[in-house]
DNA sequence: AGTTCGATCGCCT
DNA sequence: GGCGATCGAACTG
């Protein structure tokens, strides 16, 4: 089980979201399957962070691919997302949702009250929290850890939904979200 | 230094 | 479907 090479994100994000469909996401022995993706451009993307230039926050998306970019949003939640393209180029994917596979006790201990399974990470913010990932986690590297991403075991089979970006309000037009067409851990229809 | 607003979520009606 | 929570980053002056 060896984690995803820095060659995979070294390449566009729209691409990367795409692939990185069906691939396990981990943390510290919690993770799951990742269902929903979108991805943020570097360049004629205003919804992108990065899009007004390097700043304090956005410098990791400049960075090398393969690397943890987390922010912290709505003064309350943490969003995961993992750099793509060269050094020097702008780009990443913002993991959306998770179908959780192990860890699950933890997940919902993290995540408050009881809930049904499908609930525990099927949103950005709700995913950092069930696996633990917060602003501290920003510009780790996913091919090493304590965040890792690996293939599935099992040759599965799916087909992928192409959608709008959720909750921007910028660039809205562009179909840059991806999920797993009929999974029941998906933010949204 | 002050203001605006956001790649969200859960609770309310 | 609507709204409040909660706060830092980025922009304005």
């Amino acid at each position: 089980m060896s984690s995803l090479s820095r060659s995979f994100y070294l390449r566009p994000a729209a691409q990367v979201a795409r692939e990185l469909l069906g691939k396990i996401l981990a943390c510290e022995g919690v993770s799951g399957r990742i269902v929903e993706t979108e991805a943020y451009l570097g360049e004629d993307d205003g919804a992108a962070h990065s899009a007004r230039g390097i700043t304090p926050r956005t410098r990791v998306i400049f960075g090398p691919p393969g690397y943890a970019y987390v922010y912290f949003i709505y003064g309350m939640y943490d969003c995961l997302n993992i750099v793509c393209e060269p050094e020097g180029i702008a780009g990443c994917v913002l993991i959306r949702a998770l179908e959780p596979l192990s860890g699950l006790d933890q997940m919902r201990t993290r995540r408050g009250s009881a809930r049904r399974d499908e609930d525990l990470a099927n949103g950005p913010g709700k995913l950092t929290r069930a696996l633990g990932i917060k602003i501290a986690h920003n510009g780790v590297d996913v091919t090493k850890g304590p965040i890792t991403i690996h293939a599935s075991e099992h040759a599965e089979q799916f087909e992928i939904a192409t959608s709008t970006r959720i909750g921007i309000t910028k660039s809205a037009d562009l179909p840059l979200r991806f999920f797993i067409k009929d999974n029941p851990c998906v933010s949204r229809r």
